[in-house]
DNA sequence: CAGAAAATGTAGCCATAGCTATATTTATTA
DNA sequence: TAATAAATATAGCTATGGCTACATTTTCTG
């Protein structure tokens, strides 16, 4: 069974990158709200403690995601904003395909950050298309 | 935004589930097509090290999800049985689902193995009630 | 502007999931 | 049945993402 297999690799690899994603998209978002992205508001925003968005931060940093200086507020470098634009696309055609097949807001928004993590291509087409029909 | 932070937080204990929902789903398919549920089975189908199998069934068998003798193989305790038999199901459903959408069986297959463990009840119905339409 | 509050950073802990290398046990086969 | 092969188990390493406690820096405010 070397499919299977295979699919469950493609799972494996989408949660390493699924984290990144989040924080990326949420960076991005709250540079076009607020302005500026804090670690305050990232922590505040995923529900966890500041400590432990100080540390992916950091990792973001090191992977060449996000730039800062100490103290001062979190910016996207060029691969980062590839990165969250192309999230925020595909979350919102998840989001819109929810809503489409008659979920309520919340439950769409919810799964949407579930789902949009593990939705190949093809399989965005075929979302896309259906909310086009709608 | 509360509501924001506390789906993510489902998300991130989604996934504290998942990897368990795979390997309990995968152990009673073993067991239903070949008599029995082995490391090297599992290593194989996920595509992982045996030493890693090995390690996460002591984790599941520690949880109670799954019995075992030293160099035996796995069965599933009725607390494992019941989550495999949930995760099938679900897995039926989005497979389902995404063929109805218009993908083909790989796709699906592939997508479903991630969708699965991020659709919410809700939204399981939804897709349930789009297959009978079909 | 000095002191308090807020934000950020660091250290050190836990659990998970992955790996390789090596030991041990079970199964196969010559 | 004894030797080899296969399966299982263990040890020890990495990386990630959680946490709390505490240190440092920046910002706010009386």
């Amino acid at each position: 069974m070397l499919k299977k297999s295979m699919s469950f690799s493609k799972v494996r690899n989408a949660h390493k990158t699924e984290n990144t994603e989040d924080y990326l998209e949420l960076i991005a978002e709250l540079l076009n709200s607020k302005g500026e992205a804090r670690i305050v508001d990232i922590a505040e925003s995923l529900g966890i403690a500041q400590a432990t968005a100080n540390k992916t931060i950091q990792r973001l940093q090191t992977q060449g995601f996000v730039k800062r200086e100490p103290y001062r507020s979190i910016f996207l470098t060029f691969k980062g904003q590839k990165i969250a634009s192309e999230s925020k696309k595909r979350h919102n055609i998840v989001f819109n395909f929810l809503l489409n097949l008659g979920l309520d807001k919340n439950t769409a928004s919810e799964d949407a950050e579930g789902i949009e993590h593990h939705v190949s291509k093809k399989t965005l087409r075929k979302m896309d298309n259906f909310n086009s029909k709608k």
